[in-house]
RNA sequence: GCCCGAGUGGUGGAAUGGCAGACACAAGGGACUUAAAAUCCCUUGGCCCGAAAGGGCCGUGCGGGUUCGAAUCCCGCCUUGGGCACCA
């Protein structure tokens, strides 16, 4: 196949220009610039012309930065960065400072599982695969500044990870001023109890075959680990915690401040599971004990005929009657041996009468208390009231058990139940608040609790605080000392960073059994690091590590001053770029909407309420790439084999002559189906690659890949070529190629003996061309502004397809044209702009305007209906009047003819548009 | 089970109340060429009438509705992707 332009000599060419020139270097405000710097050219002020405007308009483009895994890039990663990419190109011709930075999420399990299968240590192994994808990121020509790169793993980026931490330590969340404070506010008795990060001894979820604990939201909804789909089984075990739960209401009411897709607000306020109701209180008079049950329907206590507990709960015991005692030890020790998959498999209600009776504080009935493993320990208080005829589970269980089943809410058509009634009506029989509907019931009712000092109102959520320690050598080690005593001594923030120690044996202990009790690889660490001595006495560093969450939670605001060893970040300098309300365009996989993304809200929440960030949200808009899907092939066992020796037969497929069936899924590894962007730019070069991504469809959609497809916008890059460049100099060109050969020292001085097309003239474009022009123009900023990419990238090639038929190439329109594709290809764009003249890049040039005089059309076609459907089209002037379209309509042959014999009812006339005559 | 999103030619998609299928891919035909590649031109949703020019009918997952007019809005269903799942 006939190479379509010389890109493999353009690309690395201009590459290495950004890099040597720093074209994309994101200048701080008072930063100094280079006298050559072409951003000086655009935002030096006359009064301070070495440094930055600082009120030029400001824009933060960020994607979610991956990990360097050891296989490096698929064409599915670059997705999101390059349109990020073409965003902050758009934003720097239209004046805006950007930042565009790229770092790397370094730590945590795939790095560490990828070093243990290759015997190296993971700091060798991770540096070699940024190295890699580095190498393979800047062959995509994205604009970032790499200068403010950056990787988790850096001792000097995770010594501040450390200190966020000690300051989650060193801080509570004081209700009264629904914030963080310092730890010393704290009036109360036990500082330890409220502080952020705690030690906290709870059931967690404790994974063998990782050999480590797990954050809930790293358990999927059948109980195995996320990563590697192990069994996960609940321990009690000390763990440290971050008190995420104290921050679930502004995590919930603050999502409305940021522009982010609803189907994200959705997932992260259904993680969070607000839910209002009451807690109240029931009274085991026999024990002088009471129990506390949370419920969403308050006003349905006088259909309380039994409460049930969870088996764990902590007054079983004493509630259990002699009698029942065997019973009830048999039914916690069957719920016990149950993994929380098997529990979690709602089959029928199990459950075992406790012997004991409670009191129901609304009309002194004494109801029989049961425990059953379909109440939770771990949300609201472990036990609740069942009210049968209002809640489907415990209608179920009643049935099966027996129990008095008493509606209290009469739904609106009055017919008896026969099913839990679960939706609102009105109150029977319910003492003080019968007859009255559901709502005011509800709030009645909790009045009244509230009044009796036997219930109040609370809210609960789903949301649990966050595991936040692992038993793995791969991560942040805590800035934490534990005394002889237990006493627990947080480091100096002068003493940080506390460095991982160097070991040859960093594998976690992995076990199958769940009984295997965690051991973090940091207690075989050398003594020297282990032990610390502080003031006469003997400390032992925390073993624990933290989660891989924990760098990602910052990174956005560390590449704003990545270099600053006396502060976390520059104060002004966040000020600068993420105020007022965060980082202006963040784009990354929906994977991450109640992981990543909830855990850095919260971490930027505490930040900025101790006065480390001005913003209240980190990302103020948030799009969602859609995935690159691509077929994969299956043998007959079901194993998928190599999608690129697959060959199509008659529609069938074949895999070294045996058949093998095709599905779409996910581009990657495990279903061997993955296309190297090296590839399509060794064989298109990436402005291709770049564009062909683009287009594919809407950024947020999943779309399967088709590598054929890339043919189409390479050529259409190639017309780009041809409409600029003379034919016959570029013969010479490639003639002279073959000669040097491809690569050749002087290959690329060869380029400068291209000429421009001849028919490239300094002629004023006609009419013709400028309202083409200004419509491509008018097309490509709207487009960039709703980054619907693939339809900007279709109005360039109708720009090209019309151009190439012109007779003449008006240099100014030409100009224009380079302009509005150097978002999308960059590469072409600049060797195309030199060739017409232009001085070092286009990167600065400001952005086409779009004369709105050349938009108005002399002529519009007016489409004509009968009854709906179009019989003819008429052209007109845009100004043409209704009345006079209406004329035209009636008078119209066709549409005489499909009114024959019929009789007008109604003419619509949209001006500009249609004229529809409804005639019956 | 509950909550979100999607369903348009052979394919990716465009059109978000006013011309369905922009722009591409694939396919077919032609020009150029010794040949190929590359390039350029033409055809390309289905069915029907016509020798042709041209014309008609149907068509955006299915069924209903609102409207002069629906791919687009509303109701019900089907398929599919994702999330949650005994959450009191």
């Amino acid at each position: 196949m006939r190479r379509q332009y010389p890109f493999h000599l353009i690309e690395p060419r201009w590459q290495r220009h950004w890099l040597q020139g720093r074209t994309f270097r994101a200048f701080d405000p008072g930063e100094q610039i280079p006298e050559t710097h072409p951003f000086r050219r655009r935002h030096g002020r006359a009064t301070a012309p070495t440094t930055a405007d600082p009120y030029a308009p400001r824009y933060y483009a960020l994607d979610m930065f991956p990990y360097p895994s050891g296989v490096g890039l698929h064409v599915g990663h670059p997705l999101g960065y390059i349109a990020t990419d073409i965003v902050s190109r758009y934003k720097r011709m239209q004046g805006h400072h950007v930042l565009h930075p790229m770092g790397f999420d370094a730590f945590g399990l795939p790095a560490e599982q990828f070093a243990i299968e290759h015997g190296v240590h993971p700091r060798a192994t991770t540096e070699a695969n940024v190295a890699n994808m580095v190498a393979q990121l800047k062959a995509l020509g994205l604009s970032c500044d790499w200068e403010r790169q950056l990787a988790t793993t850096d001792v000097h980026y995770y010594r501040w990870t450390q200190w966020i931490f000690l300051k989650l330590y060193n801080a509570w969340f004081n209700p009264s001023s629904n914030k963080a404070e310092p730890i010393e506010t704290y009036t109360g008795p036990d500082p330890d109890s409220v502080r952020l990060a705690y030690l906290g001894e709870m059931p967690v979820n404790w994974c063998p075959a990782l050999g480590t604990v797990l954050a809930n939201e790293e358990v999927t909804s059948e109980g195995l680990s996320e990563r590697g789909n192990h069994p996960v089984y609940k321990r009690p075990l000390r763990q440290w915690m971050l008190r995420i739960t104290a921050y679930a209401e502004r995590l919930v009411a603050e999502l409305d401040l940021v522009d982010w897709p609803q189907g994200i607000k959705l997932l992260q306020r259904n993680w969070i599971g607000r839910s209002e109701g009451a807690t109240v209180r029931f009274e085991i008079s026999a024990l002088k004990l009471h129990l506390e049950v949370f419920t969403t329907r308050p006003d349905t206590l006088f259909g309380a005929t039994f409460m049930v507990l969870a088996p764990e709960h902590p007054l079983v015991d004493q509630i259990t009657t002699g009698p029942q005692r065997k019973t009830v030890a048999l039914y916690r020790q069957a719920c016990a041996a149950k993994s929380d998959q098997e529990r979690q498999l709602a089959g029928e209600k199990t459950g075992v009468f406790t012997g004991g009776c409670a009191l129901n504080p609304v009309n002194h009935e004494s109801i029989p208390i049961w425990i059953a493993d379909y109440v939770m320990m771990g949300y609201g208080t472990g036990a609740i009231m069942a009210v049968p005829a209002h809640d489907e589970r415990d209608w179920e269980f009643a049935a099966k058990f027996n129990l008095e089943i008493r509606p209290v809410v009469q739904p609106p058509g009055g017919q008896p139940l026969s099913k839990a009634f679960t939706e609102d009506g009105v109150s029977i029989q319910s003492g003080l608040i019968t007859g009255l509907p559901t709502p005011e019931a509800r709030q009645k009712i909790t009045e009244w609790l509230e009044a009796q000092g036997v219930g109040k109102k609370t809210v609960h959520y789903k949301l649990r605080d966050w595991l936040f320690s692992r038993q793995r050598y791969w991560g942040e080690p805590f800035p934490i000392l534990h005394a002889p005593g237990g006493e627990i001594l947080a480091v100096e923030e002068a003493d940080l960073p506390v460095e991982l120690p160097q070991m040859d044996d960093f594998k976690p202990l992995a076990g199958n059994s769940p009984n295997t009790l965690p051991q973090p690889p940091l207690a075989r660490a050398p003594s020297s690091w282990k032990y610390v001595v502080r003031a006469g006495v003997h400390y032992t560093r925390e073993f624990n590590t933290m989660p891989q969450w924990a760098g990602s939670c910052w990174y956005y605001l560390r590449f704003l001053d990545p270099a600053n060893h006396q502060h976390y970040v520059d104060l002004d300098k966040e000020f600068y770029w993420l105020s007022p309300r965060g980082v202006d365009l963040y784009v990354g996989g929906v994977e991450h909407a109640v992981l990543h993304l909830l855990y850095a809200r919260f971490w930027h929440k505490v930040l900025h309420d101790l006065g480390y960030a001005n913003s209240p949200e980190p990302f103020r808009k948030l799009v969602n790439q859609g995935y690159i899907e691509a077929a994969a092939y299956q043998d007959e066992r079901g194993f998928y084999v190599d999608a690129g020796k697959v060959v199509e037969k008659d529609g069938n497929f074949f895999c070294d002559d045996t058949p093998v069936t095709r599905a779409y899924g996910k581009m990657g590894k495990s279903l061997k189906n993955a296309v190297s962007p090296e590839d399509m730019c060794r064989q298109y070069g990436c402005d291709s690659l770049r564009l062909y991504e683009m287009f594919m469809g809407p950024l947020q959609q999943s779309k399967p890949w088709n590598t054929a497809g890339v043919e189409g916008v390479y050529r259409f890059l190639g017309r780009v070529w041809r409409l600029f460049t003379d034919e016959s100099s570029v013969d010479a060109f490639e003639q002279k190629l073959t000669i040097l050969g491809e690569d050749a020292a002087g290959a690329e001085d060869a380029l400068r003996e291209i000429r421009l097309h001849p028919l490239i003239t300094n002629d004023p474009p006609s009419l013709v061309q400028l309202t083409l022009l200004h419509r491509t123009i008018k097309k490509l900023t709207d487009d960039l502004q709703t980054m619907s990419f693939n339809t900007a990238i279709s109005a360039l090639m109708v720009f090209v397809n019309e151009a190439m038929t012109w007779h003449n190439r008006p240099v100014s329109a030409l100009r224009e044209f380079l302009l509005l594709l150097a978002p999308f290809a960059p590469h072409i764009a600049e060797e195309l702009w030199s060739m017409m003249g232009g001085e070092t890049t286009l990167s600065y040039e400001p952005w086409p305007a779009c004369d709105p005089r050349y938009l108005v059309e002399d002529e519009v076609e007016i489409v004509l209906q009968v009854n709906g459907k179009i019989r003819d089209r008429i052209r007109t002037t845009p100004s043409a009047t209704e009345e006079e379209l209406q004329t035209r309509a009636l008078q119209n042959a066709k549409v005489q003819e499909f009114m024959a014999g019929k009789t007008i009812r109604k003419v619509i006339v949209v001006p500009g548009k249609l004229v529809n005559v409804v005639a019956g």
